[in-house]
DNA sequence: AATTTAATGAAAAATACTATCAATTATGAA
DNA sequence: TTCATAATTGATAGTATTTTTCATTAAATT
């Protein structure tokens, strides 16, 4: 039931490559523990738990921000307001977060176009985009 | 057209006593640079802006703090990502961000309960609540 | 195999944030 | 007003986080 759950890594070794980005095992170290886990991590449980795997810190870093690149990471915050990483499709998408096990599923995009309109009316601004993220309880922790 | 125009200095000051705190002058000055500006700041912009009137860093990021917890101040995010703090009234509601200038406007609460309703029979979660934050171009940008 | 390019990781550097504490300032009671 | 109490300040030290550097290693290309 993860969120990129059946991603071929393929895929992502695919479009790691057509930006002249090498997939290496590291990176791929990194993209397991994301895939592998619902709730994500923060960034220093994801440097600590990859340096059991000889990933150093630097390369947690920059890989967690090539993967964000590219959509495979988002960023969310838990019910603490911590910073943490998910997995994800590439694409516009909203996170729906568990306020308790920090389980995040990806939400297929919501029309907010009434919305945008009418705030662009009330304020003047073009609206151009949105970020939406939804908090509340998973069904396991309900 | 500020936010926070109007807003009476007394409103704050018994906004801060109330919780058995001072409004002291380091705190007006705070308050002052982000009433002052609709863009509002990032920490280090902030800090930078009032130490030339003598306030120093732990008094900065103090003060933001509690003007956050009071609902005076929201985070929002500007077009390089970066954490901005702007002026705002106490409450829930959205912030809409300019890409250009990082001006902040603040939208009245719009009803998202239909689309959490969505989303709840979708993923199965309970949705308790969400942060939302548009961006665009504000009227001077356009 | 040789060459070129990218990635890694250890360490240093830079940045961001928090805690400590003596001195200061405000508040309230007498 | 004066004294006692409590909160605040800011300098500094301390901790945490993130970025950069660079010599080395690994991958891709020729």
């Amino acid at each position: 039931m993860n969120i990129a759950e059946g991603l071929p890594q393929q895929e992502l070794k695919n479009q790691f490559n057509k930006t002249g980005l090498r997939f290496t095992p590291q990176r791929e170290a990194v993209w397991r523990i994301f895939e592998g886990n619902p709730s994500g991590y923060t960034i220093s449980q994801a440097t600590a738990a990859l340096a059991a795997q000889k990933v150093g810190q630097a390369t947690v870093y920059r890989t967690i921000r090539a993967l964000q690149d590219l959509g495979y990471l988002k960023k969310v915050h838990d019910q603490n307001g911590e910073r943490r990483f998910v997995a994800s499709r590439p694409g516009h998408s909203h996170m729906l977060v568990c306020r308790s096990c920090s389980r995040a599923v990806e939400c297929s995009d919501c029309d907010l176009s009434v919305l945008e309109k009418l705030i662009s009316r009330q304020t003047g601004f073009a609206v151009e985009g949105h970020h939406l993220e939804f908090f509340g309880l998973c069904p396991e922790c309900s």
